[in-house]
This record gives C-alpha cells, structure tokens and sequence, in this order.
DNA sequence: GGCAATTCTAGACCGATCGTCTATAAAATC
DNA sequence: GATTTTATAGACGATCGGTCTAGAATTGCC
C-alpha cells in the first residue's frame, strides 16, 4: 500500500498496480508496530498513517482494535512457525546445530531492527494485565506450538547420539522458550546481541550431553 | 492513604491518624500498578483513585507521568535490592541453596498476586520503544545492580567450594537474570509457577558444580 | 446496459487521558 | 497575627484513540 496514491472516496478501482491488499497491509504493518511497541501503547492511527489508509478502512476490515491485534498475532505466529521449521529441520545441520544457526538468526534480525523490535508474542504476553483476556489462550497456545517444535528438535538430537538418552526433550524445549523470550527483553533494553548469545550458551551448557560413548 | 478520609480544600492537617505521605502512597501504588499494567496502559487518574488523591496533589509532587515512572523504578529497585540481600546474603544457608530460596519467595510472591504482578523491570523494558529514552539507562542499571548482588553469591559459592575455581561468575549471574525474566514472563501468561521452576532447574543445571573433591 | 446490492473509503464524533491552571485552605515563619 | 509557603480541589483545554455514519465506486443480476 503506498502512502502516495491519493484516495479518493468510495471504493476504489481494482488494484492494477503493485498494491498489496489493504487487509493484508494493515496486518503486515500491525505486525511490525506491535512487535516494537506492544498492544496498549500502540494507536490504530499509527497503523494507519503507515500504510496510509483511512480509518474508515480499517473498521471495516476489523471489528476492533481487539479483533486486529488477533489476527496480527496469528499472522506472526504462522510467520514464526515457517522461520522455526527452516532451521530446527535443516537435514544438512545436526540438531543441535539447528538451534545455533536459529538463535545466530534471530541475533541478526534484532540487529537490523536496531534492537527495537523483539518478539510480538514475548510483548504481549508482558502486556497481559491490560489484555483482552481472549489474547491468553491464544498466546499460551503459539508458545505450546514452538515448544512442540522445539521437542522434536531435540529428540532427533537424542536418537541421533547428542543428548543422553534420559534426557526430557520436552522440559528442555519449554526452558528453552522461558529463557529466550527474557534475552530478547533484555537485548531490546541493552540494544545489544549479547544477552542472546549469553542465553543460548548458558542454555546449551545445561543439555545432558551424551558422554563419549562408551 | 485511607480513601475512607474525605478531603477537604488546602494544605491538609499534620497527619496525626495513619495516614501515610501522599507522596509516598503515590509512589507505593505506582509500583504495584505499574508492576501489573506497565507504564504506557497506565494512566494517571488509575493510580490517583486507588490511592484517592486528586490530581492536583500529583502534579504538586511530580513534574510529569515521566517523572513519577522514574520515582516509581527507583522505589521498585530499592525494594528489590533489599528483598535480594535478604536471601542471598542470608549467613544460615549455602550460598547455592540462598538463590533457591529466592526463587521459592518469588513464586510464593507470584501466588499471592494471583500471577497478575510480574517484575516492574522487565515490564518496563519490554515496553523500551515507547518510552522515554532516560528510562532505559535506569533500566539497565537496575540489572547491573541485581546482576552483581547475585555474582556476588555465585563467588561465594565458587571459594566455598560448591562451584568450580573457574567459574564465571559475572556471567552466570547475567545468565540468571536473563532467564529470570523471561520465567516471570512465561509465569504472567499461564497463571501458574511452573515456569518460575523450570527456568530455576535449567539454571542449577548449567552450573559448573564441583565434582566429588579429590 | 440499468439498477440494486455490495464493498470500501472519508472523516465526523464521543469519550478518555494528560498536563495545566486557578482557587482555596492549612501550616510555617517571623 | 500577618505573610509566606505548602498542599489539596477540581475544572479546563488540547489531543488522541476507537467507533460509527454517510457516501462513492464497483459488482452482480436480469
């Protein structure tokens, strides 16, 4: 959507030129804004003077300020969830490697963002006392969804020789997420990469690694 | 500050019954709002009312919103300072075993507020972009402070002989803050103490313990 | 191709919030 | 006890967020 096309009133004419969609727009912006800035500090308007559409659009496309950050948060978590499974099922990586390279990943995303932006779910789930409670549920379950993936990450490194086979896949992926969500808070507040990579290496000092093999 | 006690016009009668400091009761009920909502979904009037001041009075003892935000963390880090030395410093337990006794506080803490109240700090900062710059500083400040009351254990344990002589402490302290942050977080949203545990279990076990001396 | 229905935009509108201001009254000072 | 200082009371305006109504272009239908 570009802020220079003047609107006119009315629906307008279907988009010839490289217009996106202006509900996907909207999200997309959302997504952005909301990852920087959280849910209750963030205006529609912003939202709106970004992709430059009216207000009246908006309300159109959404039924609230409420249904909007749902859907933003859906549209990130199906973002996130595609980004988690290029790494965590790289085949040319061992596991183990895959959450390196995650983490090494998501290190330059916070970089080219300046470390402003952090992670959309990590904010709101700040934010939760002021939230719509509906917003809960569906954070709780995008936090169950990446652990999941997570899991699986780690069990392939157990079957494949890297961790002890006692080792509780599925308690190591939710510490994993508990500690993340914190180094990117505090990345966001020092403007630096280090808490990341001081999560990630504390975090791997703490796997059952399989012994050398008797 | 009973709301109980009607008000009347002028500079009110030296406080001969219970009543606390306006100015005080102020920063008080500030640090339990802020600590629940954060600063940018709190607006003023909330904390006037349940405090049952006027505004007049807050702009009396406070220059602005940001200017009471800034009292509010000072209040909150001096709290918490103290809260920490209390456990980690504590002379009848290992140094180890204090760090748990800290945790164990924390989620009784938690419990008690119905896991609506996080860490005013990592509310604070993951609120960063859209807030005053000069917060951030205080911010990290507060960290460096928590960070090092803690390393400070950790050595303690290291010359007792509970950690290895090689153990960084400065960097297991920042590991633990770190984490602990994204635990309170993780706490917030599912209601429930379980992350508090899970994160404090994955730190015991990424510490380099002493083997079985020789 | 004309007419209703649909889709989308424009921006007015209301209420809440922030910060200020004046009025008032008690205490402190001398 | 007169004056100055401290502090409360609450109205006020500017601004902004969220909602809603009116209006215009397009689409669908026959």
């Amino acid at each position: 959507m570009d802020s220079s096309s003047a609107r006119k009133r009315g629906r307008p004419p279907r988009a010839f030129d490289g217009q996106l969609d202006t509900r996907q727009a909207l999200v997309r912006a959302g997504v952005a804004v909301l990852t920087e800035k959280g849910f209750a500090a963030t205006g529609i308007d912003e939202v709106l003077r970004a992709v430059g559409v009216p207000k009246g659009s908006f309300y159109h496309y959404f039924a609230s300020k409420e249904g909007f950050g749902a859907e933003v948060i859906d549209a990130y978590a199906a973002y996130f969830a595609r980004k988690l499974d290029r790494f965590l099922r790289d085949p040319v990586l061992p596991p183990l490697e895959r959450i390196r390279a995650f983490a090494d990943d998501a290190e330059r995303g916070m970089r080219r963002h300046g470390f402003r932006r952090g992670c959309l779910v990590g904010n709101l789930g700040q934010e939760m006392a002021a939230l719509p409670e509906p917003f809960r549920h569906r954070l709780l379950a995008v936090f169950e969804d990446w652990q999941a993936r997570m899991a699986r990450c780690l069990e392939e490194a157990r079957t494949g020789g890297g961790l002890r086979p006692d080792a509780d896949c599925g308690a190591l992926a939710a510490f994993f997420w508990i500690g993340w969500e914190g180094a990117v808070l505090r990345a966001k507040l020092e403007q630096d990469a280090a808490p990341l990579r001081r999560f990630t290496e504390g975090f791997f000092r703490s796997l059952p690694l399989a012994g050398p093999h008797a």
